[in-house]
DNA sequence: AAGAGGATGAACT
DNA sequence: GTTCATCCTCTTG
């Protein structure tokens, strides 16, 4: 069993219970006929226009912003520090600036064409562990920045396969990175699975 | 037109 | 724990 989520799925309004919901969800990607899958292990919440980590920021609307306001499911790409690019699900109906950053997959299909991508030689932990090797080890680049991933032809999609991911295995944590965002860096707005070793580094 | 800094990761010591 | 790779986007003048 197992199906590609539908939009209802992109266009709640409660992007925490998205991220949540996402945990255990399957990434897929399709490049080159390579098709590579992993399991959902951490996720981020932003939501605009109240949370000040969120490059949309009391609505904010930029070249680079305009992404997220578009209709959930669609794909926020961009580039960060110049080297990795960050891999977010947009979601909310079109208009609202809400999005989910994967954090973190555990490898389950093609795991060979990931350690290739990655130039790594054997499998360790920290392949597809943090938002930046995640993208590289799944050929996600700023191309693919504002595709739909409901799309018929899109290369990127998400797929439920029928795990549920119960509340009390959830952890959920400050996210990274946001320091300068004030008050909003203490939101518990990073979710993991408790279990997981394939998680990046734990706070 | 220019400059600062960022939702990070890896390789150091 | 520290450093640095490296470039796009936004802000300022």
């Amino acid at each position: 069993m197992s199906q590609k989520l539908p939009p209802s799925f992109y266009l709640r309004e409660d992007v925490l219970q998205i991220s949540k919901d996402l945990l255990g969800k399957y990434l897929i990607t399709n490049f080159d006929q390579k098709v590579t899958v992993g399991k959902i292990v951490e996720t981020e919440a932003y939501r605009a226009p109240d949370d000040k980590a969120c490059h949309a920021h009391l609505n904010r609307f930029t070249e680079r912003t305009k992404i997220m306001f578009e209709a959930g499911g669609t794909a926020y790409i961009y580039l960060c520090y110049g080297i990795h690019h960050l891999f977010n699900i947009v979601t909310a109906p079109k208009g609202m600036a809400h999005a989910v950053l994967i954090r973190a997959v555990e490898p389950v299909e093609n795991v060979n064409v990931m350690l290739q991508r990655r130039k790594f030689e054997k499998l360790k932990y920290n392949l597809t562990a943090g938002p930046g090797t995640l993208t590289k080890a799944f050929g996600i680049s700023k191309k693919q920045n504002g595709i739909n991933l409901l799309d018929k032809k899109s290369p990127i999609w998400i797929e439920d396969r029928g795990e549920i991911v119960l509340e009390k295995n959830i952890i959920a944590s400050p996210r990274v990175g946001v320091a300068y965002a004030e008050e909003c860096a203490l939101w518990d707005w990073r979710f993991r699975v408790k279990e997981s070793k394939w998680t990046s580094r734990a706070k």
